[in-house]
DNA sequence: GCGTTGGGTAAGGGTAATAATGCGCA
DNA sequence: ATGCGCATTATTACCCTTACCCAACG
């Protein structure tokens, strides 16, 4: 059988109202009426998981950002000149991943197991290349991938939140030793920069919970005067905030810091609430910026002529939040996660809006895109499931419905890259395609009924889940040995509609 | 002696996750 | 008055860069 034949029947039919929610185990919920002339528009995007990841062969072609120490201002300079850019701040998923697999790469390659004894037990000279090796394909700075390398593997870091015993012991030590950060951390079992940090966080006279009003005002003059400006204008940097803590007498620099970018200097400059319809502006605002990955944002520029915008640290807090409500976000590609955020809050309608005993809802539930391993993602494309849906009404009217839904939005929801519902029609067998061509045969009876039935490759790394919430079956297993099993019941069964429940997650084995 | 390599340290701006608190509402 | 759900605020472990330092080596 062929896969040509799907391609003629592809229709987009579409509903106009769509609503997410989360559930508790992080799932998304898509909610949309079922009948009518309603419409879903997604547009179509492209992507695969793994496209940034660089072909292997071409090894040769090695960044000079990434074997570049920058001991100097100068060496940074000459590399700016000429014309090299690099990444700064967080870290992404696809970086860690690349990291950890040249890692493993290099350990595997000397016959070793743990990368911590090339770390912490070899000689410089053993190590030679390491830092090197492990930063192919890495638009960093060396001495950043160093960082990183030397943060992850050193097991006196990632302890957890300090006891109250350890506090004292750190207030004693630190009344010993001063700034001598390695010492003090030694005493503790913690690395020398997280006792500096927790530090940080203590003054000999620090309060805590809320600020008084006289507190607030020692942190506005503070700042003023530190800045040089006249109270009332906004201040969202350029001051030093261990200076203003000084000042203030009472509260750590990151609490001033804090107080400050978050409250004070917007109620100091007369700022407005922000309003939900922001946040789909904010969307918006970015969207324009048409950038291609998140670190490339000025938050300055986004935060300018926005009365509402607290500081530009705050609204980055803000994006945050919006961001997270999308499970899984840190996976996607940024211009996915803008493109369906911006999409599902522009079509979004009120949870419950268009239900009731007339007018029931259709739930389609997904959940996200599932690895079993952390190395880089293998592409996974065009899975396409044609599906058509007959149900009852409350008065007894059969209806046939067809539905598709596309990429875009799917992506959002963390789904399959590239995922389409579509009708073709006629009740029968129909297909579930993989990038690979392998073919699953997916049949589809007047119930509605839907079965899957697989022939692939034994050899397929895939797994295919999927679950159905309206009867509690779960289908789970690799393509090859897939049964049949009803994945929707009689859904005039259901009171509030027709609820299609369809999990489909994709599983990629570790490669050999 | 001097530049280069390959680190190393302290300081400080920042992020992101979570805990605590506030608030509207039934 | 109370408890609940949600939003806001506060806290803190952890992250990252910068500026400067240093020893070994050719």
């Amino acid at each position: 059988m062929s896969t040509g034949e799907d391609e003629d029947s592809v229709t987009l039919e579409s509903v106009n109202s769509v609503t997410l929610t989360q559930d508790s185990d992080g799932s998304i919920i898509l909610h949309c009426p079922p009948h009518g002339n309603t419409h879903i528009i997604f547009h179509t995007v492209t992507h695969t998981l793994s496209s940034t990841r660089e072909d292997p062969q071409n090894r040769e072609d090695i960044s000079p950002v990434s074997q570049a120490w920058f001991t100097t201002k100068e060496d940074k300079d000459t590399l700016v000149n000429k014309g090299h850019k690099w990444k700064q701040g967080m870290w992404s998923k696809e970086e860690i991943d690349l990291l950890m697999s040249n890692i493993q790469q290099y350990v595997k390659g000397r016959g070793m197991e743990d990368p911590a004894e090339i770390i912490f037990e070899m000689s410089k000279e053993e190590r030679k290349d390491f830092y090197r090796s492990v930063a192919w394909g890495l638009n960093r700075p060396l001495f950043a991938v160093y960082r990183r390398v030397l943060r992850m593997y050193d097991n006196r870091n990632h302890v957890g939140k300090y006891s109250p015993e350890e506090i004292n012991k750190l207030k004693e030590l630190r009344q010993k030793h001063g700034n001598d950060w390695a010492t003090i951390g030694a005493a503790l079992g913690r690395s020398a920069s997280s006792v500096k940090d927790r530090c940080r966080l203590m003054k000999d006279t620090c309060n805590t919970g809320k600020w008084s009003e006289e507190e607030e005002r020692r942190l506005s003059d503070s700042v003023y005067a530190l800045a040089g400006v006249c109270p009332g204008r906004a201040v969202t940097g350029g001051v030093s905030w261990a200076a203003v803590a000084d000042l203030v007498g009472t509260r750590s620099e990151k609490q001033c810091r804090s107080k400050w970018l978050n409250y004070l200097n917007w109620k100091q400059s007369g700022g407005t609430e922000w309003t939900k319809d922001q946040d789909l502006s904010l969307v918006h605002r970015i969207v324009e910026l048409d950038v291609d990955d998140e670190n490339e944002l000025k938050w300055e520029e986004l935060a300018g002529g926005w009365s509402s915008v607290r500081s530009p640290q705050w609204l980055r807090s803000k994006w945050w939040s919006i961001k997270r409500q999308v499970a899984n976000h840190k996976e996607l590609p940024f211009h996915v996660l803008l493109k369906g955020l911006q999409e599902l809050m522009e079509t979004q309608v009120p949870l419950g809006a268009g239900t009731g005993p007339g007018s029931p809802s259709l739930q389609i539930r997904v959940t996200r895109l599932e690895e079993c391993c952390s190395s880089p993602p293998r592409p996974v494309t065009a899975l396409q499931i044609p599906l058509q849906i007959t149900h009852l009404d409350s008065a007894g009217a059969s209806d046939t419905e067809t539905i598709t839904l596309n990429t875009a939005a799917l992506q959002t929801l963390q789904i399959l890259p590239s995922f389409h519902l579509h009708p073709t029609g006629t009740p029968g067998t129909y297909f579930l395609q993989t990038a690979a061509n392998q073919s699953l045969p997916l049949s589809l009876s007047s119930n509605p009924t839907v079965t899957l039935t697989a022939s692939s490759s034994p050899s397929s790394p895939e797994h295919i889940i999927l679950h159905s919430l309206s009867n509690g079956s779960t289908f789970s297993g690799h393509p090859h040995e897939c049964l049949s099993e009803p994945l929707f019941q009689n859904p005039s069964l259901n009171p509030t509609g027709l609820v299609l429940v369809l999990v489909v997650r994709h599983l990629v084995n570790s490669p050999v």
